[in-house]
DNA sequence: GGCAATCATGCAACCGGTTGCGTTGTCAAG
DNA sequence: CTTGACAACGCAACCGGTTGCATGATTGCC
């Protein structure tokens, strides 16, 4: 009749089985070294007394702590939340905890949680680093680090390829007969955005059409609420954002500019996140963070295992998704400048 | 020329600066302990080979871990990221780490997620949680525990009240004529759930409408869908669902079956998560996510200081939040029962 | 029947900190 | 000059496990 008040260690497992508490550890971590009797007489005594290894101690002794950190810009961000659940999951199957951080778009942030977390952790996971190359480096010696959305030379790294379906998008708008777009930027130290800037620009510039940048500071729908104004003056006819969140903050700010999407603009978003759940529905890029959250755990776990992996860069492509935010340029909005002729197609 | 490859631990500083390891530990923990000329010393050599306290040993030795769990039944349902960001947000500042772990819904996975979590934690977040009452008061008395959108007595909790805000969605949906309703149900091990449906029956008993409970296991917009024509079926003229994911289903579910949005059905949601991003907007009850949040963290962090907290109870009211989605009860689809008369008001 | 290999288990050091208590040194009061 | 108080710091045990090595007991084999 143990009255177990305290959680009982290994000593008291130990005394009640009449043995050493090596050999109580070695029933738990190495049962082959012990006699079967043994190590059912301990285990047996251990479900009695509800012992339970205390998984601190055990780090500090061997140095796996059987935790990962996932640190992502903004859990509030719609895109991060599956990737977090996808990763999570998979953690929980391997018996891993998983720490998670929100940086809030701030690097410095982004850096002190990475050094709290640095020594209880056997890994991390770093969403959309907004950080320098040089503190990633530095992070990544002290731990194994897998990186998503974020292109590093030497560190594990998975990206989702927008530039394919960014690419589409414009040639989508070039078809429907649109000269002059903007394109509405994210954060400035994210890789994405930059990918996908230079994916419209590339693009953009193989189509002959004509693309302005106006940078929000902050994917978030109120940042594109306010972008609407300074998109109208550009006089373009169609905006590609950087996220569903700021095309969806566009759509509301034209709508309160009484500009009709897609009479007068079209916009087309990136990420996915939103579903068909925008009126109207959002047309935008898929996205694959599911699989990316899955497949950078997945590194981190290969890397604990086969001690350490070479230079991998996972790369998984995108596509456009059609919805109904984009349509022929409206005639009644020209753009107000000399539109090239467009060759080809 | 120190050249720290391994982390460098408490003893080499304490050999570098001439002290021993129990002053270099004082240096960081209780200053005022050590003479001036010492502290600067240490924590000057500490500076220079790069030395930060192992949160681990610390832990191990002083029974505190710095660390908390949030546990909610599904990360990607909008409800969450909120809550969670706001609580990651507060603990950041008290310089506390916290552990994510998303149960999928279920019972099982959220109790071992729970012991998993249990050693390496100094208290836990229990949210929305789908667990027997005697397995949290079994967590409650290993570890300090707060709960939100849980009613158990004798351990602390925040609640959102959305009792208020369904009890206005009814008499609002009495107000525009409907005497025939359906309750979409929630998880049913869910305490917002029962609260919600409580409500509904109750509100509707007064206002002499019919209620027919519909239960969706998950709440999920692929649930919502599916259950769209079962509610069709009931021939209610309006239906409340337990959250904004359901509403949203159901709405794209009376969509396909050629049903209109409030011309045919009013819908109401519930947790407002989707801003006015439907088409209609959705008319829902609002939501305090981010203030359970911080109020659960700040519960929790009160706990460590405090010792023990009695028998908190913190309630939360909302209100109906008024958009596009409900209307007066169309002529054109009747209810097919004997309608009371609707006495008063 | 004696010796070596093998198996099962214990001993004790170690992981990196924290902390109760004892020791040393200093200074002021008696 | 002794004594007492106090400040500054070191000793060593401890937190709860893990693990290299040693030991004793079997067993196999010649």
């Amino acid at each position: 009749m143990p009255i177990p008040r305290a959680k009982p260690t290994i000593s008291q497992v130990a005394e009640v089985a009449g043995v050493s508490r090596a050999s109580v550890s070695r029933a738990f971590t190495n049962p082959h070294m012990l006699g079967e009797a043994t190590v059912a007489r301990i285990l047996g005594v251990a479900e009695d007394i509800g012992y339970v290894p205390n998984r601190t101690a055990r780090a500090l002794s061997t140095g796996r702590t059987g935790n990962v950190a996932l640190v992502v810009p903004d859990i509030a961000n719609p895109f991060f939340p599956p990737l977090i659940q996808a990763a999570q999951s998979l953690a929980d199957k391997s018996d891993f905890c998983v720490f998670l951080g929100s940086s809030g778009e701030d690097p410095a942030q982004e850096d002190k949680l990475l050094s709290r977390f640095a020594d209880q952790v056997d890994g991390m996971i770093l969403v959309s680093s907004r950080l320098p190359e040089d503190r990633i480096r530095h992070h990544a010696d002290a731990r194994p680090l897998v990186l998503v959305n974020r292109d590093v030379n030497g560190i594990p790294r998975v990206l989702i390829d927008s530039g394919v379906g960014v690419a589409q998008a414009v040639s989508h708008l070039a078809d429907l007969g649109h000269r002059r777009i903007v394109y509405l930027g994210g954060p400035s130290q994210s890789w994405s955005n930059r990918q996908r800037s230079a994916a419209v620009h590339k693009s953009a510039r193989a189509a002959e059409m004509v693309v302005e940048t106006i940078n929000a500071l902050v994917p978030t729908h109120e940042a594109g609420r306010q972008a609407a104004g300074a998109i109208r003056e550009t006089g373009a006819t169609a905006v590609i954002a950087f996220d569903d969140l700021l095309a969806q903050g566009v759509m509301a700010g034209l709508s309160e500019l009484g500009l009709s999407v897609p009479g007068d603009l079209s916009v087309v978003g990136c990420d996915d996140v939103l579903g068909a759940a925008t009126y109207p529905a959002l047309t935008t890029v898929s996205n694959r963070s599911v699989e990316a959250g899955e497949q950078a755990l997945s590194l981190l776990l290969d890397h604990f295992r086969s001690g350490a992996l070479g230079d991998v860069r996972f790369l998984m492509d995108t596509h456009l998704v059609l919805r109904a935010t984009t349509a022929a340029r409206s005639l009644g909005r020209q753009a107000g400048v000399a539109q090239p002729v467009r060759k080809g197609a």
